[in-house]
DNA sequence: GCCAACGTTGGC
DNA sequence: GCCAACGTTGGC
């Protein structure tokens, strides 16, 4: 299983609104950018991902898993686009902000910390078990 | 709200 | 194939 980071301005898409379409997910739709898209390509059923809040927030908030494989982004004509339906599986107990993740040493080469602009990412399982340590929450791998 | 960084587009 | 112009993202 590996693991990413899925980034969304929460007047976009939240977390709310990710946790209220429940286990059916929802597609992670809009993304125009071939690094993102590729990341989505490699997913598979089951992986886990953060769910972070850009822009005014800068938190992560929550785990979700990818619940369907990549497959044509259904709000773009342009073949090129495909992208994968995420669920939501719970909230982080304490949210896990920017500044935490860039002023812990063990996260500095976390992609969050140094390509701020990439909206799909991938998270090592060190990274992964470490925000969740921070987030006070188990990280749950099955 | 500003602006640096980055990605994409399109003229040549 | 280069690169200037442009648009967007997202931290600050």
């Amino acid at each position: 299983m590996n693991f990413w980071l899925f980034k969304s301005e929460a007047d976009v898409w939240s977390w709310d609104q990710q946790v209220a379409k429940g286990d059916q997910g929802e597609e992670w739709n809009g993304v125009r950018n071939y690094q993102a898209r590729n990341f989505m390509r490699q997913m598979q059923i089951g992986d886990r991902g953060f769910f972070y809040h850009s822009r005014a927030d800068k938190e992560i908030v929550g785990i979700v898993e990818v619940c369907a494989l990549s497959h044509p982004d259904s709000t773009s004509d342009d073949p090129r686009w495909d992208c994968v339906d995420i669920k939501a599986i719970r909230p982080l107990t304490q949210p896990v902000s920017l500044s935490k993740v860039k002023s812990d040493p063990r996260l500095t080469e976390m992609v969050l910390v140094n390509n701020s602009r990439l909206s799909v990412q991938p998270v090592t399982a060190e990274e992964w078990n470490i925000v969740c340590a921070l987030g006070s929450t188990e990280p749950q791998v099955d």
